[in-house]
DNA sequence: ATAACCAGCCTGTCTATACAATTAAATCCG
DNA sequence: CGGATTTAATTGTATAGACAGGCTGGTTAT
């Protein structure tokens, strides 16, 4: 873990607009652009608190209270006796939850309904394993779910699910609850993760959603533990012409 | 807003399990069981730092310290002359968190450039106006800029913002900052909305992020508060081949 | 040579004090 | 009565000082 020089910490507060902020956030925002602009990479040590204190006059405590706040932003880390390090690539930052189709539907005041297109046990093949991290030839299911909302195709959900957490989802009726619905009641979904793009659908695709070649699709790819488990994965496909994802943070 | 008698306070400490943990750490943990137990309601004013001073006779530093991290992790809201509340329960509502192209960039280990497109002084079309919440005709900047990502266009970046609260929008080195960063700077942003949509790219887009016209791209649409003002609203663009959108929830 | 020790650096926490900024209520005054 | 002003309460920030605890590297003792 290399170091950085003193001559880094001279110019820490230059070229800030001078806006009418407080001390320690002036010196947070000082280092993430040394660290958005590349000037300081990962894992390489950023100056201690006491160096900070000597080449700009402020307190310990100020500079304490920026580099705590940026280590619970996850920019630093932080190790006792050691020093303070530009931290590892954020890997969670952009988060965002997504609802049941079904609610978001009926939410919207519009009629929902659901056809179940596949539904089989099989044995995971090796990328699907690794999906829900098992070992390859564990049980799971297969099930793909084209939802209407108004009669119009809204989502493909193509979805395997891990059998010995849902043993009897293949006995389930899909016209009246929903895979999401099911899987709530039977495991705890305690966590989960998201991949959102944007993709062409496919020939088949097309005519499920009824949708021209050209028309961009949105694809959540989600995944979802129950404690330790991955209970199951699931892959959405949203006509782009029909379907936004709405989020809201702060308060 | 109802008080918290005097005598909540005598057992803040009481019931905990007597680790070996900081006072700061002790009384948040003290807070959000009086939190999460019912105890103390939403929007019920909690004491303030100078009564958990006198009832436990510990540094008020130590109270800014516990109220401070646990408004940043939303269980409190305080006001400055008024006091400090029990936050609005965290609903299921669909939460992103923003951020910043350069970091997300500089995060891979990638280098991160921006090129400004526009940067104009302007008065709000009526669609503009709707959009900030101000009047037609009110002051507004535009702006158009474009991210890289190692050399290869990775965002364009359309965005206006209420001149009033951000008066030297135009007067920033975007090559050097993202506009998102000197927002940042001058208005705490507290609340913030996003709309994700797959679409297809125009002519000039295309030309911009160097797709071809037949390629999907994630729209994102974010508009952000400081209190109750819309500080600014843009719309990404990113080419869905070199692009995804990643979350998690749960803990 | 190896083990034990220690000095120095660094972060983590706590305290006491001070002043600024904001808000609501109380007070004053015409 | 009503408007302007003052006051008290509360949070926000900054500072100086103190001590604890972890880590590293060099020194000393065996």
């Amino acid at each position: 873990m290399s170091d950085v020089t003193t001559s880094n910490l001279i110019n820490l507060f230059d070229d800030l607009p001078d806006a009418p902020l407080p001390i320690y956030a002036k010196l947070k925002q000082a280092i993430t652009m040394k660290i958005s602009s590349g000037e300081w990479q990962t894992n390489q040590r950023v100056p201690s608190e006491a160096e900070v204190v000597k080449a700009l006059g402020v307190s310990r405590m100020t500079v304490n209270r920026a580099l705590r706040e940026l280590t619970a932003e996850g920019y630093l880390v932080r190790h006792q006796g050691l020093g303070t390090f530009v931290a590892e690539k954020k890997a969670h930052s952009a988060l965002f939850e997504v609802h049941n189709i079904a609610e978001e539907v009926a939410a919207r005041g519009h009629k929902h309904r659901s056809e179940l297109l596949v539904l089989e046990s099989a044995k995971a093949t090796m990328e699907e394993a690794m999906t829900l991290g098992v070992r390859t030839n564990h049980g799971i299911f297969r099930s793909v779910v084209l939802h209407f909302e108004n009669d119009l195709p809204i989502q493909i959900e193509e979805r395997i699910v891990n059998a010995t957490l849902a043993p009897d989802y293949d006995k389930q009726d899909f016209a009246k609850y929903t895979p999401y619905e099911y899987l709530m009641s039977v495991a705890p979904m305690t966590e989960g993760e998201h991949l959102v793009e944007a993709v062409l659908p496919n020939d088949i695709e097309c005519e499920r959603l009824q949708v021209q070649t050209s028309e961009p699709c949105l694809q959540i790819k989600r995944r979802t533990w129950a404690g330790d488990d991955i209970v199951t994965a699931a892959r959405l496909l949203h006509p782009g012409s029909r379907f936004q994802l709405f989020g809201h943070f702060g308060r």
